[in-house]
DNA sequence: ATACTATGAATGAAAG
DNA sequence: CTTTCATTCATAGTAT
């Protein structure tokens, strides 16, 4: 299905290189990480949100009574035809126990303790089966692989604009901060969000959630 | 080429390009404004989320108050004619680069080594761009389907193991992802769900969405 | 266009 | 921790 990853130090770490196009303005243009951040995200929410309205409209099959445009949700191109069935053998982390991970690694970049590991896995284990080992593997994972795509991209900086957040890889030494903690599930991503819309409410979304058209994702794309 | 050195911090460029898709051909070229538009965006999705499953719950709980007829507001705006997200593109090796491939590969199967990586994409650059990831995945996928016709050309004595696992994940590749081997039974609903089992539902989608008011557990994007 | 196939890429898990 | 394996996903190319 679809995978994500959320992460702002991520973002901070990503470069986004100036080019020139056919008339000689200078634009930001995504890299295929930023491209691949944004995609896996809107996928989550679109996959979400596709799966939610059907739920809905089966179970209020008279009645609507949402007018969001739930339709502007991507199709998605991306993920060929919808989720897969996870009826596999391996572990695959749910969208939500993907965002979970993402912020804990943002904030604990050193490796997470045995205690750590535990603590997530119980938070994680609401949002369907997952075991101690999975966490593991997961940082494991994240960290090496987060390790090698620096090691490729940071050779390779010359004139592109590049505003590297590098402390980013010094804070990825082995040292877990421990001033870094997580409270509560909600706590801890709320934390970790980039917007919040508390202003909105089941009125607005009735009503007019009017999703900025200008980034209608993609009316850009 | 560049010996990595000192970056250049530049201003934030907030320009506002126009991308025409004048060829289908998508561009992905984002202001950072764009991308924060966007972000914006997907937090409105999760507040969206969040409030269909409240909403969905509420109809779970009493469908009794079905009653008001809201007739045809889901008009499925642009499902599947909107903007596409510029897929990702893939690497094509050249004829001349694969030959290079596959002759180290037969030099030398068990090593594709850190080093030799990077000399061989450096040999390859001449023929046309490619990175040493490329390289790099395109020995771990020569050897591991090397690894895998070898399996199934070899060992059918009996075992019809191998035989039925190929069959299945063969069959998987056809039409739809429908797994539909569980209950006959499978609700309507759960046809594009990831769970078919009636116990599991809406909660395990979006993990246990306690639904709070002051805190998304979306919140995280 | 639609379906199929080959293969590049992503990633969980395991070995070293 | 680093490297490798195994499986799966996604897409470019090709055939129907």
């Amino acid at each position: 299905m679809v995978s994500n990853g959320t992460s702002k130090h991520q973002e901070q770490l990503l470069v986004q290189m100036e080019v020139q196009n056919q008339h000689g303005l200078s634009v930001k243009v995504m890299t295929d990480e930023q491209m691949e951040l944004l995609r896996k995200q809107i996928s989550v929410y679109a996959t979400i949100c596709e799966h939610l309205v059907e739920m809905h409209k089966a179970y209020s099959a008279q009645q609507d009574i949402v007018g969001m445009r739930v339709g502007n949700i991507y199709p998605d191109p991306l993920m060929g035809s919808g989720p897969r069935i996870p009826s596999r053998q391996r572990w695959t982390p749910k969208p939500m126990q993907l965002q979970f991970l993402e912020s804990v690694y943002d904030r604990c970049h050193g490796t997470p303790s045995k205690q750590k590991i535990k603590e997530i896995t119980a938070e994680l284990l609401q949002h369907g089966q997952i075991t101690e080992t999975n966490v593991y593997n997961w940082f494991q994972n994240r960290r090496a692989r987060s390790k090698r795509k620096q090691s490729i991209l940071a050779p390779n900086h010359g004139e592109s604009e590049v505003e590297k957040e590098l402390d980013e890889s010094i804070k990825e030494k082995t040292t877990k901060p421990e001033d870094a903690e997580y409270h509560e599930n909600s706590m801890l991503i709320a934390e970790h969000m980039f917007f919040q819309s508390p202003e909105i409410g089941i009125e607005q979304l009735m009503g007019n959630v009017e999703v900025p058209e200008s980034v209608s994702p993609f009316g850009l794309l």
